[in-house]
RNA sequence: GCCCCUAUGGUGUAGCGGUUAGCACGUAAGGUUUUCGACCUUGAGGUCUCGGUUCGACUCCGGGUAGGGGUACCA
């Protein structure tokens, strides 16, 4: 089995295609077969170096590693070339002048149901001749067969007037040398798909068995687009996510069988992934469920490794014993800085927070609970809790009048880990000083 | 215009002629609680529509409707 991943490299891979590079992976890996992945860059323009290693670094990010390749198009254009003129020797191709314009004029008197069929001319591009008659049927692993009727189709243009091998052509091509077994990618090439099928007819060749997977919808219903929020890895990536709770999700959008799992290990996804088994409706991407699955993995993570993560994410180091006390707290990478960041660069400005606790009332409890964090001994989590209690039950206050202020003092926001556990990672000086400032303030 | 695909709660899915239509996210209420979160309990919420086939349709067939894709000397 040989499965190939061709994404076109117009810049990111959105999360589409890494749903298709994830497929393809599964179902190479699952089969023990080979997984090629090959750059669309039969128009050069595209294919910029940044470009695929954009494709790239994602596919490495998600773990997707390939046996073979990025084998290029444009590599391979005397292949082409040679393919081309052997079509056009056995009459299955033709040069053709004819335009977009000729083609509707065509259609305007033959009937718009009636496809192009041109007339063989010394010049211009090259166009493969479809039967007048019969029908090309695509198997497909998801949507089973379809039928598309010849008097439909169109000659198609394979290649341009300068002889450049154009997509439909090329892909068909290339899959045949490369012995390509499985093609499996969006629904929005299942229409040019009995062209392809008729390039390896044309060829002589074996055609793959494809597998075309439903598009991906924004979280309207319409068509995605960067508008909407994560659209590419490199978002996902720098949102926070992390990339096994992305693949996992990415597996589930789209696919599912009878068991009920939804958090499922790469090495489990492999054993139970079938593409028989994608569902054939389009999906919403649902950040909402990433944001929870991520969650989910995140607190998976050993401390040791989360921090370890944390600190390539956010450049900062040292940052353990704060990861400790808020990883119940976060599910994402990005949202780490924004709850502890204040035990490294001191309290967050939030003039809200400050006038709604810090008043009269929050100024008397914690004046009153600076003495008793003062006093506590030894400075651990229990003892300030047995201390701060004390405080409540003296002022018979509600805890939140008392925590509250400590926490907006040596924060500066409302919301932050543990009130006891933030006070042990700053230490008695530090969270003495910074409570001071609050008082005189 | 023509060709093609799709249709289960708000979202992702399970089901494959007979089920109280299951699970997960989200959501509502409650519990836990020093904030946030995490966690626990309970609830609301669905088979696009109209016909047909059948003793019986979410499931099969046809027409609508809606969404999507293709129709390039783009990929």
């Amino acid at each position: 089995m040989r499965v190939r991943f061709a994404p076109s490299p117009t810049g990111q891979l959105h999360v589409g295609g890494a749903r298709a590079a994830l497929y393809n992976w599964l179902t190479a890996r699952k089969e023990g077969g080979t997984f090629v992945l090959r750059i669309e860059d039969t128009d050069r323009e595209r294919s910029t170096p940044e470009n695929v290693e954009q494709i790239l670094d994602a596919l490495r990010w998600l773990d997707l590693d390939y046996d073979e390749g990025p084998i290029s198009q444009v590599a391979r254009s005397d292949r082409h070339e040679e393919l081309l003129q052997r079509l056009l020797a056995d009459g299955k191709a033709y040069r053709t002048t004819a335009t977009a314009e000729d083609v509707k004029a065509y259609k305007e008197q033959h009937g718009a149901d009636r496809g192009f069929r041109g007339q063989a001319e010394a010049e211009g591009a090259v166009r493969l001749r479809v039967p007048d008659d019969g029908e090309t049927v695509v198997h497909d692993l998801i949507r089973g067969d379809t039928t598309f009727r010849h008097t439909h189709l169109d000659d198609p243009v394979i290649a341009r007037s300068d002889g450049t091998a154009l997509y439909n052509f090329a892909v068909a091509a290339d899959d045949m040398d490369a012995q390509i077994t499985h093609v499996i990618r969006g629904e929005d090439h299942l229409s040019n798909t009995p062209k392809q099928l008729l390039v390896y007819e044309a060829l002589g060749a074996q055609p793959p068995v494809f597998a075309h997977l439903p598009l991906l919808h924004g979280p309207d219903g319409k068509k995605l687009s960067k508008r909407h929020g994560s659209a590419s890895v490199q978002e996902l990536r720098d949102a926070g996510y992390l990339p096994e709770a992305v693949v996992n999700y990415l597996a589930l959008l789209g696919w599912g069988d009878e068991d009920d799992e939804t958090i499922i290990p790469r090495d489990e996804l492999v054993r139970r992934f079938s593409i028989e088994r994608v569902s054939r409706n389009p999906a919403r991407f649902d950040e909402q469920k990433l944001r929870w699955m991520n969650g989910r993995y995140l607190r998976e993570l050993s401390t040791d490794e989360l921090t370890r993560r944390l600190e390539e994410f956010t450049g900062r180091t040292g940052l353990r014993p704060a990861v400790e006390i808020s990883r119940e707290k976060v599910q994402t990478l990005a949202e780490f800085w924004p709850l502890a960041g204040f035990l490294f660069d001191g309290p967050t400005d939030d003039p809200a927070a400050r006038e709604k606790w810090l008043d009269e009332d929050g100024l008397g409890a914690l004046a009153e609970a600076r003495e008793a964090i003062a006093q506590t001994d030894p400075f651990d989590a229990e003892q300030l809790e047995t201390a701060l209690r004390n405080v409540v039950q003296r002022r018979h206050a509600k805890p939140r009048d008392v925590y509250q202020p400590v926490r907006v003092a040596i924060a500066g926001t409302p919301v932050s880990p543990g009130i006891f556990e933030s006070l042990t990672v700053l230490g008695r000086d530090e969270s003495l000083r910074r409570i001071d400032a609050a008082l005189t303030k």
